[in-house]
This record gives C-alpha cells, sequence and structure tokens, in this order.
DNA sequence: GACAAATGTGCGTATTGCGCACACAATATC
DNA sequence: GATATTGTGTGCGCAATACGCACATTTGTC
C-alpha cells in the first residue's frame, strides 16, 4: 500500500513537471505515446499535462508532436535577471575570453550531469561546440564535471560516479572508474582540472573551482584544441581561468546559488 | 456557476504553473503570503505550489523567502539546445557583433513585452544593460518592440498597444498612442525601428524583422549610446543588422518559434 | 490492404486538492 | 516590553478533480 501523500505536495503538479522536464536537448519533439513512455505516466495523464502546457504556452504542436516553445527561456530568465548574470557574470566571463581568446563557461552540478550557468560570447574564436546556458553535459567526462566532482568530499564523490552515466565519447575517454577517481584527486590537490579529448576529440578541457559548498559549487571553464597547444598556453589559460573565478567571486555570482 | 472544467487541461498544474511563473526578474524572492498576493491563490494553494517546486529543485527557502534557482535553466536549454541555438545562432550575432562593434539581441514578442531569445554582448563594448536570454523588456518602447509590433497587422498592432502598459521610462520616452503607432508604422514601412533613448537615457535603439508571421516574428536588435552617433554610423549599424536577419533566416532560425 | 502505433474520449471511482479557520510565530512599530 | 500586524503551519470536511482503463477511431508504415 503507498504511504499516504504529503499534503504539502500536489501530485498532480508534481507530474505535470515531469512531463515539461521530459522535453530536453535529447527529446526536443515528442508524441503522447513517446511523453507516457519517458514519463513512465499513463496516456491520459500524460496528455492533460501536455494539453495543460500546451494551454499555458510552453508546448506547441506539430501534427502529432509536441514541441518545446521559447517560454521556457522567460522562467529562466527570471533567475537570470533576479541574480544580475547580465550585469555582474557576463561582463566577467567576457572580459577573460576576450583576453584568453577562448569561450569561457559557468557550471555547476545537477545531479549526474553538468548544467552550463553563462558562458562568454566570443566574436574571433574557434567553431563553437553549440553549448548554450542551459546546457547540459556529462560529468565525468568533461574538465568542468570533474571540477564538480572534486568540490565534494571524496566519498560522496565516488558515490556519485557509480550513479552516473559512463558513456564513452571518444577513444580517449576514461571507462574505469579508479582512473576517473584519480582525476578527480588530482582535480581537488591542485585546484585545476585538465582533461583530453575525452568528451570532443581533439579537444583539450580546463576547469578550475569559482567556490561554494560542495553540492552548490560553481565552476568555470574552458577548452582549445589540443594541436598547437603549447605548454606556455595551457599555462596561460589556467592562470587566467583562476582569476576569473576571482572576479567570479568578487562579482558576487556565490549567492545566486 | 461556473463551466464545468475543460477536462484536457489540469487546473492543479495549471495553478501550479502560475505559482512558478510569478517568479520574474522583478519578483525574485518571495513569502508565501506575497505569492498568494500575486498570483490570486488562497495562500494554502499557493503553499503547496511552492512546497512541490522546493521538492522538485525550482525553488529553494531563504528563511521565509522562496527563491528561484538555476533549476529553470535547464527547461531553457531544452529548447536552445533542440533548435541548436549554441551552433546556428549564437555565430551569427557574435559574428555581427564583432563586426559592428555593438551588442546585438534577438528578441519575439510574449504577450505584451519583448522575450530576448538570444544575444551577443561585446567585450570591450560599452556598459552592459544587463540583459540576457530570457530578459522581458517593455513593447511600446524599444526598438526591439516597436518592430515586433511592426510586424502584426496595423489594428492588431493598436488592440495589443491598448492593452500594454505605456511607462515613461525616460523624459523621451513617447506617452501617446498616436505617436507610438506612427513610430510603429513607420518601422513598417521602413523594415527599421530606431528609437532616442525612450527606454534607456542616450541610449539610441535599432532593430530590424528577421522574419515569422505576426505573433510568431522574430527581430533583432542592437544600441549605441546616442552620443557620437554620426548618420554614417547609424547607416552602418542598420544595414549590418538587416545582413545579420537574413543570415539567421539562413540559419533557419525561424523554425524554432 | 494489413498491421502497428498513436490518439481521442467517455466514464466510474476515489483520491486529491481546495479553502477555510484556528492557533502560533515572527516581525515591525511605538 | 507591549502591542499590532503580518506571516505561517496545519487539520479537516467536502466535492470536484484527475486518474486510469477500455473502446473506437485515426494515422502512419510497409
Amino acid at each position: 500500500m503507498p504511504p499516504p501523500q504529503d499534503r504539502n505536495i500536489s501530485a498532480s503538479f508534481a507530474k505535470g513537471l515531469a512531463v515539461l522536464e521530459a522535453f530536453d536537448g535529447d527529446a526536443a519533439r515528442m508524441t503522447l505515446a513517446e511523453l507516457a513512455r519517458r514519463t513512465g505516466q499513463d496516456r491520459a495523464t500524460a496528455r492533460r499535462g501536455a494539453m495543460t502546457l500546451l494551454a499555458a504556452g510552453y508546448l506547441r504542436q506539430e501534427g502529432r508532436d509536441f514541441v518545446l516553445t521559447h517560454k521556457v527561456l522567460g522562467l529562466a530568465g527570471g533567475f537570470l535577471q533576479a541574480n544580475q548574470f547580465g550585469r555582474l557574470v557576463q561582463p566577467v566571463l567576457n572580459h577573460h575570453a576576450g583576453q584568453m581568446q577562448t569561450e569561457i563557461t559557468l557550471a555547476v552540478r545537477d545531479n549526474n550531469r553538468v548544467m552550463l550557468l553563462a558562458q562568454s560570447t566570443l566574436v574571433h574564436g574557434p567553431v563553437s561546440y553549440g553549448f548554450t546556458a542551459g546546457s547540459s553535459l556529462p560529468l565525468l567526462h568533461t574538465s568542468l564535471g570533474r571540477m564538480l566532482l572534486a568540490a565534494v568530499e571524496p566519498d560522496e564523490a565516488e558515490q556519485i560516479l557509480r550513479h552516473s552515466p559512463c558513456v564513452r565519447h571518444t577513444a580517449q575517454s576514461l571507462s574505469h572508474l579508479p582512473d576517473i577517481l584519480a582525476e578527480v584527486d588530482r582535480a581537488r590537490d591542485t585546484g585545476l582540472s585538465i582533461t583530453n579529448g575525452e568528451f570532443e576529440p581533439g579537444i583539450t578541457g580546463f576547469a578550475t573551482l569559482v567556490g561554494g559548498p560542495g553540492a552548490k559549487a560553481l565552476v568555470v571553464g574552458s577548452s582549445a584544441p589540443e594541436a598547437g597547444l603549447s605548454k606556455t598556453r595551457s599555462a596561460q589559460i589556467c592562470a587566467s581561468l583562476q582569476q576569473c573565478a576571482a572576479d567570479l567571486r568578487q562579482a558576487g555570482v556565490l549567492s545566486a546559488i
């Protein structure tokens, strides 16, 4: 017999949120049947959730497919505006990105994924990898992810790792948990995480900690093509990231989480 | 007697969404009592909505205040990723922002407000005005807003205007509806909207249409300080915006709405 | 045309959520 | 410190809401 429901929680609202969350970067458009499967809900329940979101403007319909609309950006805008990301965070990222001539990204851990919170806009840089604020990246094979794991206690980091999907993105992707843990430990010790082509082929990723307690840690990261990456250049990027982290702390970004 | 409810809509879910939407840039943090007032709901109803959002991770609690979390960015990320904003839109905005040496913004109309969808901000530019993707701007006194109104039929534009708040942001803000309508008509005729210090003092705004049917039109805009803005420079910005719009159409941005 | 997959909807059921009221807590003001 | 105001937590009766199932229909694919 299921426990009596928590009277503080609206189960219908929670089911509806699950329908909204089913739409992500991997599942951009879904039929009702797919939506029911993905949420584990009865088709009629999922349908009511989808029709409510349709009426509210968060979904639109293309034939049989439901498609997420830009209205979700308005929700995100509330958070970004409230925390003055445009005035405090973006200029710092842009400034350092300009100096380093690379993109810079601010990220946080979201369960066992990396969530990008903000990203510099760079005029003359290498080709964009297509990520934006709100993008979700893997935890295990990115420098951002490793740095976020380095921000939590070792045994908790191991727990998180054990419950995270370990997908080999490239031939270089580490696949043994002890190897990944060793890299996380190294990031914890040095304050820097560097990955070589483990998520995107031929791309070196860098990340350092901005601050914040374990589960709510913020990190900044950058990336550069491996080819033509000298030790001097690498050290320069690391130093700039650490300066960027200091400037972000100064700007008060840690109070946003 | 109220009409029987639409069986396709979950009223509890809709109420919950209204609680989530109550958190915006102007109301970053709210007590339960404030939330009930803002949503017009009974305090117990608003409380259940807030507690459900708390459990789902969209709100956190600071004393008596509920605060929006970054989790809403994940929802936005689904839309941005699905429409490849990072790969198709951002590079175009960045390219033209670099060439023009101004910020560029992509926007859509959201009821009687302007919603920013994407933006390229400049490394060495005038002080950032603090807006980001998801930010909401007024419709009546921005070049983006005027251009969005120009995209709909004149009588519909007038209806929207009549139902929009007419706040005087600066001494230069037009306040007579016929004057604003005339500016909208001019934007419709010329394909460009230019405003002088009506929303931010001393700032000239430019906007042009990217495309899309009336209610779903997309526009791009830019801004520059009025001081030191020559006719040549003005014309240059307008031409670049129009080229940017053409490149965005080419990149397929219109299918995102 | 056959088959699979998806959809719309009616309906019985009971659970869920609503809203009110009461008591208590926290904060603000004097 | 007292008082007033505002905010909060929660129990509870009630009825309406939402669930989930089943059936018929539609759409898509081969």
